[in-house]
RNA sequence: GGGGGAUUAGCUCAGUUGGUUAGAGCGCAUGCAUGACACGCAUGAGGUCGGCAGUUCGAAUCUGCCAUCUCCCA
């Protein structure tokens, strides 16, 4: 073996090997219990970042772990096709060639961008294939596939048919750069610094007079046709019934009054636009007020806005309507201002409400909805991202599905030709074109992704279609076992899947009938979901492209290996927090499989593992009578272990299995078994036991790690000669009761008594090493120690010699009849010692130093005993709280006692 | 405006229902080429747990108020 861990060759081969050996297929096998989950999709052509990496190696986690309890586990991947995100790529690469969406048409568009799609997606998946994640990719789906594109196209058809998607004229986020409608949550509202423009409409029935009205969108003025203000509002009573005139394009309009006018926003006269304010539209429909469009649907205005105005660019137009305003004395101040804007969050341009027609689904099942969540058919984690979907659902608006894009599903209806598009008789709505096809039109839009992606878990088990639900599997895999995904994508993504699994999982249930709880638990699509973080720099920004902040995932695995990456990302996770990513942690991913890999290495260099084909055969390896307490105790720890990590696995506690693991890994086994145990490596006769307990820790460790790092567990289970050569995937590392359970049966009893033994040991050995620290003395230079303690704790002192020798880099322990006087001291748990040195003894800093303590211990007596006689305290604590705090007394008090003596040796 | 989250060592974070002397990793200091590992080993320094009040025998932990940061929704 080399001397440092490479990863690189390891990685590949292991999966190429995996791939060939079809491990990661997922077999309908009714012997065994399912596990499955659906990949999010990313975007076909994105490219792997810090969030798939954290997103993904959970999900491979959870994945590993099930096929080593022996599930049977599908890990369903695919990708996206992400409507305005592609299409805009795609019409980005037309233009350098400099041609456009609109020359090629729809036709030759739509391959050129499947051409384009082929090309560059699927990249991510290859790199998640770099990551380790053990995806069965044989089942690859992609939303425009053929099959999914069929389920979506159904699932809108039955929607309608069910009375849940209807078409209308609504006020909707219009993104003048993509020139499409989006959905309320693909708008993101940010800060802006701008200015409210306080202006003048003069009142027509009073000459001279004027109200004032602030805006922050001056440029909609052309728009207005009316002014609004509030019933009680006192100031405006004798406002009503009057008419201004509009300071642009001069028009008289009415003022009206509405409840809905925010009394304490300005001077409390709302201005009515009606076509560009969903506000101003309620207002104008609840008061018969005309609606006039000004814009065009790039945002530039239209031949409403008057001749001088047509063709502008909203916010030029906005710059002279202010100049023009304040050159006629019609602009009373401007001043800065910082308000909401929407955002498209793909074009990240400012949205406009504009009124338009299209399609919306009233969402189904919004009621079991909450109670699949309520009732715990469904469960977060962490819990309090119920909050969010909760309120979200009883909040909710009506989905506009309907994009004007040409990549997607298109919607599939289709209109009478000549006949009015508004009618619903002039529709045809199916899965199939109508038959007279010549006599119809289609509709030109496609679906929102998400109207897609919401089918995730049915249509990738191949619902609706009979016949491929029984080859997938789908009642074997549905619902799902786990979906882990971002809280960013909880609204997006999350409930709405949950509401398509219970609407359309099953026979048809009728809109007014309600699930049953049986209903819904066959229904929902997973039954855990876990949120992670979201990953920032170090500085706690977002990743961006933008800011160049987010490393390159498979630059940090050339460097340092997946397992180091997926260690690294793992170990800073904590659960749904916020993760600031540093390299460094994936540095000590990478530190951390290098240490592994020695101590594997410096375990074979002990000697060529003998069968070590399974546990039992390991056991007969050892000789009961060379049990030492050491043994015992860490194959306790292990068991703890063991049980810890199942306890932690449950309650999606990642950070922390890790931290267990690594813990006895690093801290119990390297620092502390490894050490204690060369000496008996080097006498030979209890050689063979001792090397079988570390093939049994090492075994567990492995198996233990193997969700973590997959790779380089896989490559030392065959160095060391576990299960055969079998892949080390197969193996589950059981629980704490199994190992012990394994050991009684071969006839070891575990002691419990020996943890405690070996960790009064281990102090001591931290006393003896820091007496010898605090002179600078290396520590493996070897010196002698006097002691001195009570006969019990001498036999173990003389019963461990050799590795308190060892591990504290002593070549003799004397034992003293008086305290030696002159010599620097500690007081461990089995007694005093003394550091044995003719020369070179500070006594002065030995003296500071001791007494440094003296005062510590004095303090923590004097607090002890106040508690005690606190008869509050020694009533109301529980028994075993206040006996704690004697024996701390009585121990604290001991061992100051033993300094004090000590102390006076020095003198 | 409504809601969530955070505030613990220089940094990043643990601390499960209140109960021994608040932990880890990194960083820092000192020593070490020791026969697995310098991607390592050993030892050490470093914290009035954001502030104030309250509940309790006992609060980092529970309650209230305040401050700062952050996210989501309107």
């Amino acid at each position: 073996m080399e001397k440092a861990y490479s990863p690189q060759e390891v990685e590949d081969r292991l999966y190429q090997k995996w791939l060939k050996e079809r491990c990661f297929s997922g077999k309908i096998d009714q012997s065994k219990d399912s596990y499955s989950i659906v990949i999010p999709p990313p975007n076909v052509t994105g490219v792997l970042t810090m969030g798939h990496v954290l997103n993904n190696t959970i999900q491979d986690i959870l994945a590993r772990r099930a096929r080593q309890e022996g599930k049977s586990v599908l890990w369903l991947p695919g990708t996206d096709h992400a409507g305005i995100a592609t299409q805009t790529k795609v019409e980005q690469a037309l233009l350098k060639e400099g041609k456009s969406r609109q020359e090629l048409g729809r036709a030759n568009f739509l391959e050129h961008a499947a051409l384009w799609r082929d090309k560059h997606g699927g990249i991510i998946l290859k790199q998640l294939q770099k990551l380790g994640c053990s995806c069965d990719w044989k089942r690859n789906v992609h939303t425009l596939d053929d099959d999914y594109s069929e389920a979506v196209i159904d699932a809108f058809v039955k929607l309608y048919k069910r009375g849940y998607v209807y078409r209308g004229q609504r006020m909707v986020n219009w993104c003048p750069a993509g020139l499409t409608a989006l959905s309320d949550e693909e708008v993101i509202m940010k800060p802006q610094k701008s200015f409210l423009y306080k202006v003048r409409y003069n009142i027509l029935e009073t000459p001279g007079a004027y109200v004032e009205v602030s805006t922050t969108r001056p440029e909609t003025i052309v728009g207005d046709v009316a002014l609004a203000i509030h019933p009680e509002d006192p100031r405006w009573k004798n406002l009503k019934g009057k008419h201004v005139l509009r300071p642009i394009n001069p028009k008289a309009l009415p003022i009206v009054a509405d409840e809905a006018v925010q009394r304490d926003f300005g001077t409390g006269v709302l201005k009515i636009t009606p076509a560009h304010d969903k506000l101003d539209f309620e207002i104008a429909k609840r008061h018969d007020l005309p609606i006039i469009e000004i814009l065009n649907a790039d945002g530039t205005l239209n031949e409403h806005a008057g001749h001088n105005y047509r063709g502008m660019e909203r916010f030029a137009a906005r710059r002279i309507m202010v100049k023009n305003l304040d050159e006629e004395g019609l602009l009373i101040e401007s001043e800065p201002y910082e308000n909401n804007v929407g955002f498209s969050e793909r074009a990240d341009v400012p949205i406009e409400p504009r009124l338009s027609e299209q399609w919306f689904l009233k969402y189904p099942r919004i009621e079991e909805a909450k109670r699949a969540v309520k009732d715990g058919h469904i469960s977060f984690f962490p819990k309090r991202w119920e909050k969010t979907y909760l309120h979200w659902l009883e909040n909710i608006q009506d989905w506009c599905i309907s994009r004007q894009l040409w990549w997607g599903h298109r919607i599939p209806v289709w209109y009478r030709k000549g006949g009015v598009r508004s009618d619903p008789a002039n529709w045809y709505v199916g899965n199939k074109p109508p038959k007279d096809i010549h006599n119809w039109k289609q509709d030109e839009d496609v679906l929102d992704t998400w109207a897609s992606s919401w089918l995730w878990p049915l249509a990738t088990l191949g619902w609706p279609d009979e016949e491929a639900m029984e080859t997938k599997g789908f009642d074997y895999f549905y619902p799902t076992s786990a979906l882990v995904t971002g809280p960013d994508i909880i609204f997006f993504w999350v409930a709405r899947m949950i509401m398509a699994g219970l609407e359309f999982k099953g026979i048809e249930k009728k809109k007014d009938i309600k699930l049953t709880e049986a209903e819904i638990a066959k229904r929902v699509p997973f039954k855990e979901v876990y949120f992670t973080g979201i990953i920032r720099d170090s500085d706690g920004r977002k990743m961006s492209k933008s800011l160049g902040n987010s490393p390159d995932p498979l630059e940090l695995i050339a460097k340092y290996g997946a397992d180091g990456l997926r260690h690294g990302i793992m170990s800073i996770a904590p659960k749904g927090q916020d993760i600031r990513f540093s390299e460094e942690r994936i540095e000590q991913g990478r530190n951390f499989c290098n240490k592994l890999w020695n101590v594997c290495r410096f375990r074979q260099m002990s000697g060529t593992p003998q069968d070590n084909s399974i546990i039992e055969l390991i056991l007969l390896r050892i000789q009961s009578e060379q049990i030492t307490r050491d043994d015992q105790a860490i194959l306790l720890r292990l068991a703890e272990t063991l049980n810890d990590v199942d306890r932690l696995y449950e309650a999606y506690e990642f950070n922390s299995v890790l931290h267990v693991i690594y813990h006895f890994f690093w801290t119990d086994f390297c620092d502390w078994y490894i050490e204690v145990s060369k000496p008996r490596m080097s006498n030979g006769e209890d050689k063979e036991t001792c090397l079988a307990i570390q093939d049994i820790c090492l075994r567990q460790i492995l198996l233990l790690l193997h969700p973590f790092t997959p790779f380089i567990t896989e490559e030392l289970w065959f160095v060391l000669g576990f299960a055969n050569g079998q892949s080390i995937q197969g193996f589950s590392p059981g629980k704490g009761a199994d190992l012990i359970n394994t050991l009684r049966k071969q006839g070891f009893e575990l002691d419990p008594k020996s943890l405690d033994e070996v960790s009064r040991t281990r102090e001591l050995i931290t006393h003896l090493r820091a007496l010898k620290a605090e002179r600078n003395l290396s520590n493996n230079r070897q010196v002698e120690f006097f002691y001195m303690t009570n006969p019990k704790d001498e036999a173990s002192i003389k019963d461990r010699q050799a590795s308190i020798l060892t591990m504290a880099g002593a070549s003799a322990l004397k034992k003293a009849d008086s305290t030696p006087s002159g010599l620097p001291a500690c007081v461990t748990p089995l007694g005093s010692f003394f550091l044995d040195l003719s020369t070179g003894v500070d006594i002065k800093s030995e003296r500071t130093r001791l007494h440094k303590e003296v005062t510590t211990l004095e303090g923590i007596i004097r607090g002890i005993e106040a508690k005690l006689r606190n008869s509050s305290f020694v009533d109301k604590a529980p028994e075993q709280v206040v006996n704690g705090a004697k024996k701390q007394l009585s121990d604290n008090q001991h061992k100051l006692k033993e300094i004090k003596e000590a102390l006076e040796a020095l003198q």
